[in-house]
DNA sequence: TCAAAAACCGGTCAACCGGTCTGTTATTGT
DNA sequence: ACAATAACAGACCGGTTGACCGGTTTTTGA
């Protein structure tokens, strides 16, 4: 009579949707509170893993940490800004289109959490040299595909910035710094202050409008 | 023989200056490693001091985090940025020249710390809202100080953006971004890049330049 | 088929963290 | 002069943190 089907304590292991869930959790526990505010017993708890598998896939919280950047932050980075802005028909409908989708998303929930290469960076860029590359190769990227597309522009004649990797450097960081001021200040306002002004710079709102006739 | 001068263990109080270098070693810890990567005890062996004397001044780590916020913070924002722009002949030359400064100084270090009103934000706006509101008040003063330039300079009729307030808070954002990307990238070479493009969008280089006569 | 490896369990541990407490010394108000 | 209070000393504590490890179950591969 002990012996019924409940009792009896069947597993399937499936380690590659385990360790996703762990790092699914992860990701989100990082970007809401920080690293360091996040303990390992915070994500066992909130992804119901045990200490053994967490060690098991994550042999330290570093790893885990190196995981969620490589894996997570690197992939959110690509689907809301790189495809995003190689799908648009010039860097600054793409730009711009994804500050909007920003905003519009941060609107929608009620905490505005910052941009987690952002966050990452900044509380994990001084304390390793390993967590600080690979937080360096997700900006680069980044970067690298704002670039793209500028260069792409000017090959098919549209107007564009005159140092198209200047440009695309500003653009990362001024997004990276209205996340910060939209964060602290918990509206999107920043945002769209930010976009305005990016908006200027990267061609006007007509076809031609003044950016460097009157340069050099 | 045992009544020397050294085995006497006079004691003065100065609870001025014991404050004055808890609140330091704090400030440079916080931005060093950070809030939570910062231990009580840590500043209480770097100041030389007891947890009794930590505890009188601060009754808590939070209570440390928020003078530090509002005594240090806000002190250096001040020293940095708000004096040399009220100094500067126009808003453009004070921007540019506090990111010339910046730069230099880093330089000179060998690693860069960031910036510590960029770095608290991200790390503690989620975390606490009092901490949050003083954040938010440094960044708010720190703007307002570029705005007030930027009207002054209407006022005397030099060349400027078109939304003075729109552009305080744009040069507030990037340049909290790009100390995040230096920071990463543990260079100065974006503050230099993100001091280029906003020196185009402040006025060009020339008396006149091209912001807004074609603007509608 | 069956040993070896991978996946997973869950308890344990030393170090640490932030805070509290009691006691001692210095300063101040009257 | 002398309480009252502020300033400081330093031990102490409960809870947490990140990591580790022996054991069990599942899967793999030959």
């Amino acid at each position: 009579m002990a012996e019924t089907e409940t009792s009896r304590p069947k597993r399937s292991n499936d380690p590659v949707a385990m360790r996703r869930r762990i790092l699914d959790v992860a990701a989100e526990a990082f970007q809401a509170r920080g690293y360091h505010a996040t303990s390992t017993h915070d994500i066992m708890h909130a992804a119901g893993v045990t200490g053994g598998a967490l060690h098991h896939h994550f042999p330290s919280k570093k790893a885990l940490a190196l995981a969620v950047i490589r894996e997570r932050v690197a992939a959110a980075v690509r689907e809301t800004w790189i495809e995003p802005i190689q799908a648009a028909p010039t860097a600054r409908d793409g730009v711009l289109a994804v500050f909007g989708r920003t905003a519009r998303e941060l609107d929608e929930r009620r905490r505005v959490l910052g941009c987690p290469v952002n966050n990452l960076a900044i509380e994990l860029a001084l304390a390793d040299a390993e967590l600080r590359q690979a937080l360096q190769d997700v900006f680069a990227e980044w970067q690298a595909a704002i670039l793209r597309k500028l260069r792409a522009d000017q090959e098919t004649g549209a107007v564009g910035p005159a140092d198209p990797d200047a440009m695309a450097a500003f653009v990362v960081m001024s997004f990276s710094g209205a996340m910060a001021l939209a964060k602290t200040r918990q509206s999107t306002e920043p945002l769209e202050t930010c976009a305005r002004q990016l908006k200027a710079m990267l061609g006007g709102d007509a076809a031609g409008a003044a950016p460097d006739p009157a340069a050099a």
